[in-house]
DNA sequence: TCCAAATACATAACATGTTATGTATTCTAT
DNA sequence: ATAGAATACATAACATGTTATGTATTTGGA
């Protein structure tokens, strides 16, 4: 239940600095992760996939779009997109004809080394003069908002 | 230079819970706000620009696209949708036969008088159980982060 | 003054998501 | 055993953004 998300946006001033604060900062760590994926080849939709398939595991689209938190068409379409780019094979399941198995191709599979190296470097900017007491003081906060909001859907 | 996205998503587990979280929150918020929102028929996309004609307030597309931190191409697609709609209007700039005016339809001034309680009511509940110095220790963190993420831009 | 650069907008192609809907397969309860 | 519900996927239409590019207008420097 934890992602990122390639995202458009809204923008506000008053009444709501706390969301747009961290709507701000989602916008922030997003354009600097597309930056630093731009260098590797992938697109930042793409970084669920490739966690979710690494290390050879196989999944159905149900299943990734899930992990993902997206609709299910949205990763139908995704997956195309990922198959005409190489990063992914898609075969029938064998003991149901409804369900669609995906892995990682060798490219992906490599390409896919790539994401954690840059997320701790940008991570490392973020935090960039935080105590540890700080860093764990914001992750409580936020995960404070995390519940409550997650309450209300 | 604060701004909510309507945003797609990225999702990535370690190493990053801080981005994971804030990007959490920020689809939460998200999802929450677009559900308030369709309650009086806006979208989230147009959030910046009724707030920035708020008032009978008049400005050109390129001080829109500036002011919602989006690209001119987007703001030039989100304006006709909004035309369309009956939320904004337009007309060619006396002064600068380049330059196209917009301004609030009545409709969308109407409109736009729903947005500021929805996002107080979205604050209210995301920091439900906060002390006004928890509140203000998470803005403090949240505008560093922002700092330093703003300066690798 | 006038030409080159800058500015404002539009259009096209695309990525990434959303609903709404349709099709094929599987499951389940009688 | 089978009919109806549930499940997995696909497709279409759309919102919201991005680059890349083109056009028209304005500006500014030789």
């Amino acid at each position: 239940m934890y992602s990122i998300h390639t995202f458009p946006g809204i923008r506000m001033t008053a009444p709501s600095p706390l969301s747009a604060l961290t709507t701000r900062n989602t916008r922030l760590f997003t354009l600097l992760l597309e930056r630093e994926l731009k260098k590797t080849g992938l697109r930042i939709g793409q970084l669920p996939v490739l966690q979710a398939l690494q290390d050879g595991k196989t999944l159905n689209q149900k299943a990734l779009a899930d992990f993902a938190d997206i609709e299910q068409p949205g990763m139908t379409t995704l997956l195309a997109r990922m198959e005409r780019d190489g990063l992914i094979q898609r075969e029938p399941d064998p003991t149901d004809r409804r369900s669609t198995l995906v892995t990682l191709t060798p490219d992906g599979q490599r390409k896919s080394r790539n994401i954690v190296p840059a997320m701790e470097h940008l991570t490392d900017m973020a935090l960039k003069g935080f105590t540890p007491l700080e860093r764990d003081i914001l992750v409580t906060l936020l995960e404070r908002i995390n519940s409550s909001l997650k309450s209300q859907l």
